[in-house]
Parts: C-alpha cells; structure tokens; sequence
DNA sequence: TCCGTTGGATAGTCTCGCTCTCCAATATTG
DNA sequence: CAATATTGGAGAGCGAGACTATCCAACGGA
C-alpha cells in the first residue's frame, strides 16, 4: 500500500507517518519509484503499535523508542528485557539508585522478590514516597489488599505466555502490561463508582 | 513561613512557586510587608498535592487545575463531584460522546453500573478500542479477571470513607486514586517479576 | 549603614510533537 | 499528449506547556 492508504488505515496522519519514518520509529517503505514506496500489512501493525503506546498511552515518543527498541532487539535474557521494556511505560523513575527502602521492605513482608535491577522496584519506592508525604497509609497492611489481587491477576495473566518464543513473549508482554493496565484502572474506578451509587440506593 | 522556607520544604523552587501562584494554584501568602508574606501548613499541604500530581503522576498542569478546583468547590452530589475529579487522571480522554458500545458491554457482563456520565466508562472504551486495535483479547471473560480483583481491593479501599464529611471524603478519594495506582501498577510488575523468576528457579 | 533577601512582574527559554512548505518526479485524467 | 494531481522525501517552522531568569524597589538583619 502508498504512505496514503497506510495514512488512512492508520487514522495518522501523512505528515506524522512521515515524521515517524524520518524519526526511525518506523522503518521505510520499500521504494517503487522516485514518487513510490510500498508499504506492508507489518508497516501497519507497527503504525498502530507506536499509536497506541503514543496516543492511547500517551507515552512521550522518547519512551516509545525505547520500547521499539526492546522488541526489535530482546537481548538473551528475556525477564532483564521485560524488566527494562515495562519500565519504559509511566510512572517515570530514573532508576539512579541502587537502595530502595520503603520498596524493599514492603516486597520482602509481601513475599515478592527484590532486585533492585527492575525498574517496578524503583516506582514501587517512589510510589510509596509520595504516598508518605501525602499523608496516606503506605505501611505493608495496607498494601496487602493490592499485592493480592495483583498476584492473583499476574498468574492468570502469565498462562498464555507458556507456549510463547521470546521473539513472540517480549512485544506480547510490553503491550499486554501497557494496555491491560488502563481496563484495570478504569474498572477500578467503575467498582467505586458502583459501590457508591448501590450504597446510597438502599 | 516566607517563600524561601515554603520552597525548601515542599522541594520545588522559589521560582516555580512564584509561577504556581501566578497560575492561581496556590493562594497567596499573607502580605506582611512590600517585601514579606507570610505562608501556612495549609500552604506547604496544597503544594505538596500540586507536586504530587504534577512529578509524581506526571498530570499536565491544566488537570491538577481541574482537580484542585474540584476539590475547593465540590457541588452538592459529591459521587458526581469524584467521578470528575477522577476523570481528570489519566488516561485522558474527551468524554464527546454518549454511548460507549465495547465498555457498555462489559460493565453490564461484568454487573457493574452503567453511567455515561462517569469518566471513567469512556476510558474503559477507549482502552477496549485499543485493545482489539492491538489485537488483544478484550472480550468480558478476559475482563474477569481484572474486575473481580478490582471489586474486591475498591471494596476495602472505600471502608475508610465511611465516617467522613463530603468535603474531607473528595480529596481523600482523588489522592487515594491518583496515589495508589502507581502502587497496584508496580505490584503487578512486581508479581510478574516475582511468577517467571520463581518458574525459572526450578 | 549596607549587603543580601524578599515579593512581585515580565519576558525569555527549552522541549516536544508535530505540521507546513517546498521540490522534483511520476501518475492520472481528459 | 498535455495538463493536472499526487507522491516521497527533506527542512524549517510553529504552538503549547512548563518552567526559569532577570529585573526592580523595598525591606530586614548584622
């Protein structure tokens, strides 16, 4: 297909589309002629990719990158590659220690594993942070109602990938855990809504 | 407290106080003099929210505008009042329309209410649509397991909520929101670090 | 007394993410 | 076959957002 018809299937437009390619987020189409280039169906997954993690995400294009970046080239560990590509998704830590406290004890009375190589470490710290200086409870007590239904949810979530190569894991992984977390947000703030609303109807 | 003491508390600099308070964020302190104003723990509190919002969840300042004026002046209906609080947290999205086909589906698979007024069912559209653009699974028994998890960690949230004034239960609510989400986010990193470290043990 | 700090206003800066303009070459249409 | 439209590609330009730097007159502390 031309830059136009990828353009439309897309809902991008031309200009951005050209943008992208310029910006090497995109790879270039395959030229035809001097005013032709033949794009691919995998042009258009690739399109709708970085739309999705820009647009609907609303990730900074340099954290896009990044995360293209992770699944074009996965490195031989693919846990340390799924560590680095989650970590490209907000909250946005610089992981520039290497001590994370109220993270480390929380993990550790959870019953998680701590490496303070994973970046979740560092936004499960910095989380708690700003928690403890908004003046709300931060403590493992109140953690454990989440870390449950975390540990619950990650299981079912993780049974698919069994069968996977780590080609297929790493994309499948950043873009579940990227678009899976804005239903599990949103159906949060539904079952609040739901229990308010049933609450004062009786 | 003058502006300078105001700055090395909260963290944020004199200059970008100033610029808060230009932005009409932050009240003015008491003018004492041409050249001193006197600033309050309420002061240091509304800009720690600010600071919260802004670094720790990265919301552009336009909705930390929306939410703190939510919280100055919430109206009579104070579930309407924190369905837009909330709504003003990402992901964002413009709540044009008025039927949501994909999250109307699911919120009445999944037993939940139906509110087209609430923010959040357009997000959980939005994110729906993404979903099978990426070519996820986003049909309602997939969606299950997110909401059976989340009604039961909303549950145990909302206790707490019992015994306050509707003018203490908004900022309560829309800082619980906006606060633990990171937290259940990384704990779910976490658990999925924590499945294929163990399954690669043994 | 005198230097450093303060509150307050204005203008400047930097980054981001496009978007606009241009161009020559090639398709398409009448 | 001529006239017109469209294409791929490159560069510069732009508008929003969030500060940040400069300036200034008026204090206040030593």
């Amino acid at each position: 297909m031309k830059i136009s018809e990828l353009s439309e299937r897309s809902g991008v437009p031309v200009a951005t589309v050209k943008f992208y390619i310029r910006e090497g987020m995109l790879p270039r189409g395959e030229v035809l002629s001097t005013t032709r280039a033949e794009y691919s169906e995998e042009h258009l997954a690739r399109l709708r990719l970085i739309a999705a993690l820009a647009d609907v995400r609303g990730l900074p294009l340099s954290r896009v990158r990044d995360v293209l970046a992770l699944i074009d080239a996965p490195d031989d560990d693919p846990i340390a590659t799924l560590g680095r590509a989650v970590g490209a998704l907000p909250p946005y830590v610089e992981a520039d220690r290497d001590d994370y406290p109220r993270a480390r004890a929380a993990i550790g009375e959870l019953g998680l594993t701590y490496d303070p190589d994973f970046t979740a470490v560092a936004q499960l710290d910095e989380a708690l942070r700003a928690l403890e200086a908004a003046g709300l409870d931060a403590a493992p007590p109140a953690l454990r109602r989440y870390s449950d239904a975390m540990r619950q949810v990650a299981a079912e979530e993780l049974a698919p990938m069994a069968g996977m190569s780590r080609a297929e894991a790493v994309p499948y992984a950043v873009l579940g855990t990227a678009l899976y977390e804005p239903v599990m947000l949103a159906l949060r703030r539904l079952a609040h809504h739901h229990l308010l609303v049933e609450g004062r109807g009786r």
